[in-house]
DNA sequence: TTAATTCTGGAATAAACAGTCAAGAAAGGA
DNA sequence: TCCTTTCTTGACTGTTTATTCCAGAATTAA
């Protein structure tokens, strides 16, 4: 069996990233993915299927990824307030490129089952996981306990969509930064 | 000089905010708007030019009026505070609806200056309308003095955006609630 | 009514698009 | 070496798109 260059299906696939989170689905062409990808456009039809199922795809490993870093960055302190704080910080200074989950959350809402059912593991990951944070934080008596965990998680998360919108708006790092000292200041 | 049924252009343009705000520029085709604006093709490119003038019309308009309602609502309470509260609740109740700015921030960025230049007007009129009620606020002691009004306002914006997209992605009414309340919660 | 004007709807156009096809280049296994 | 496989390239197809054109219907002023 002979095997060749065999260029990178998670390479291509991370290209394929860099133009949807730019881009979007609809404003992305077949031609701008080949180009990106560095494949042929035969290449990007056998491995991939379509356009459609290579964003699914794009935003699946995105999502994956996303998601990982953020429970890595929340688990990567001692004191769990300080994980809550270094994932926004995180947020914070990665914002100036767009993010994939909230462009397609916006272009498409619910109307993709599958685009749904992505998020929502992805979403509960997260969720679980910084539940988990936060009510260490919380026995720590380090953030505030009239709300509850999954209350504070939501805020958390959607505080972070807020964040990377301002950023996709054209808000200043020094803005972003507000954003975060705000978002954590209301959880304390 | 005949004048015919002359159909109103303002609903006209309602009609394609309509349409852009569930599915974007790019999602959206010419028949769809036709249709739903219920006029002839060649009206809608003899009145509105094209499909990017009549969106950046579309995002105008709608900025227009979304600043309004924000800026009544903030100024509808004799105490600023509950002004504030009803802007959030405001954006709580109506968030079954995709955003027009949202959208278009997601979608675009800043990679159009026609629509950088538009948000910035909106934005700035419904920042200054908020730090004015936020000092309003702190003076009166109902909410907190230890960040700036401009921090604040642009927390709130922020927040805002944050729950349209947890509501575009799905999250329940009462997940909406908790959002406004946990952001209103972050500022007393 | 008549004339002027404005909207409509379908047809035409030209470009962009997603997706397919087929010939060949590259690369490794036999 | 030759064979098999995989990737590339460019051309091709058929569809969709935005936009324009045009003939006629509707509407109102004179």
């Amino acid at each position: 069996m002979a095997r060749n260059k065999e260029f990178d299906r998670d390479d291509a696939l991370d290209a394929a990233i860099g133009v949807f989170r730019e881009h979007g689905f609809e404003g992305t062409s077949t031609d701008m993915l080949v180009r990106a990808m560095k494949i042929g456009r035969q290449s990007l039809y056998d491995t991939f299927g379509d356009k459609w199922k290579l964003y699914c795809l794009a935003v699946e490993r995105y999502s994956i990824a996303e998601t990982r870093a953020h429970i890595a960055t929340l688990r990567g302190e001692p004191r769990a307030v300080d994980g809550i704080r270094a994932m926004i910080g995180r947020v914070v200074e990665d914002a100036q490129r767009a993010c994939l989950g909230v462009g397609s959350i916006c272009e498409f809402g619910e109307s993709r089952q599958e685009l749904s059912a992505l998020r929502q593991t992805a979403g509960l990951q997260l969720k679980t996981a910084a539940e988990e944070r936060i009510r260490k934080a919380q026995a720590d008596g380090d953030i505030a306990v009239d709300a509850t965990a999954g209350e504070i998680a939501n805020f958390l998360i959607a505080g972070i969509a807020g964040i990377r919108v301002a950023a996709r708006g054209g808000a200043s790092r020094d803005d972003l930064r507000s954003l975060g000292r705000m978002t954590l200041r209301a959880i304390a």
